[in-house]
DNA sequence: CCGGTCATGTAATGTGTTACATGATTAC
DNA sequence: GTAATCATGTAACACATTACATGACCGG
């Protein structure tokens, strides 16, 4: 079976939901995705062209009043056929992230202590504020009774566990960075 | 000052320490930053021509016997102000990651349990590695009585934090799946 | 009338990976 | 002899970001 990119399954994936548009989807993956993924306009009308062309999905125009008209994807059955063979093969590279904070924070010797402290104190900040978001986006999809829910949940877990370590972490350094003033 | 992308400024500290050589810069990330930074030889060696095109680092050729020459990159005073400079410049965009394992489990509904379960214990496994090779990096240098130590202590920490955390989430997430069986 | 949201798209540029090419030495 | 480590580099390709371009509607 023809191999695509991350993206494209991605995308695939999220034309599976009530998301259909490239509109949509960019809105879907900034709100409830952004922990583990992200996206750029750049990369999803492309790619939406890409799916329609290869007959992963179907294009249809919806016109609305008071709203500009928009492009809606509905998944074809070969689409839905190569979404989930990507779900079956195993994952050879885990993810590896690249943190700018961890790098500047491996210079520390050659920077200066108010930025240090500044660095992670606005990196727990930031934390700090995407924790609640995961806290509201949880309230707020609980509602629903979607198939989807119970994996959604799963991940919404993993954004606040790894953000809570993460802020511990920033707490226990700017601990020991205080100390030695 | 002019600005440079953050693989630059990666090579740039990398040449404040011992590791001089593109060689050299591989391991040392590979080996020391890979929880946090990534680097591939056709970024390198480009990389560090630039930083010598541009009088950030001069270059000299040294030869030993029963080893290849090797072109060691030292850092000119210009490089090492621009390398403080972007050190104390605050960081506008804080990482986001983009995780393949999320991803598909997101779309878990579409995904066999076998696949679901795999993916968990292949992910647990891997970090559990990652984990204990954290441990191994920690006993290694803290023979050293580098000035540079306690910061590369810090990141350690933060990548057996998150990783602890990560792995209790796949715990967690294995043990729901299961329950439903 | 201005900013926000809805909506689609392209082009240029920036960044990163992979495959290829080369070749010496060392240890088994 | 053959695999591993040391060592440097380029070219093709894959992937992502940003800036640009357009335009309607709605609320204040």
């Amino acid at each position: 079976m023809k191999s695509y990119n991350d993206t494209t399954y991605a995308i695939l994936g999220i034309l599976t939901t009530e998301c259909k548009s490239g509109y949509a989807i960019k809105q879907l993956i900034d709100r409830s995705l952004q922990h583990f993924w992200k996206i750029s306009y750049g990369q999803i009308y492309p790619t939406l062209k890409l799916i329609s062309q290869e007959g992963l999905a179907e294009v249809r125009t919806s016109t609305s009043t008071g709203k500009p008209d928009k492009n809606e994807y509905y998944l074809t059955a070969k689409g839905l056929e190569v979404l989930k063979n990507w779900l079956e093969q195993p994952i050879e590279q885990f993810p590896k992230e690249r943190n700018e904070v961890l790098l500047k924070l491996f210079f520390g010797h050659y920077q200066s202590e108010e930025s240090q402290l500044l660095l992670l104190q606005n990196y727990k900040e930031t934390l700090e504020g995407r924790y609640q978001t995961y806290v509201a986006i949880e309230h707020a999809i609980h509602q629903e009774t979607s198939e989807n829910l119970k994996y959604w949940l799963f991940t919404l877990d993993y954004g606040k566990r790894t953000t809570q370590a993460t802020i511990e972490w920033c707490d226990f350094t700017l601990e020991q960075l205080q100390k030695e003033e």
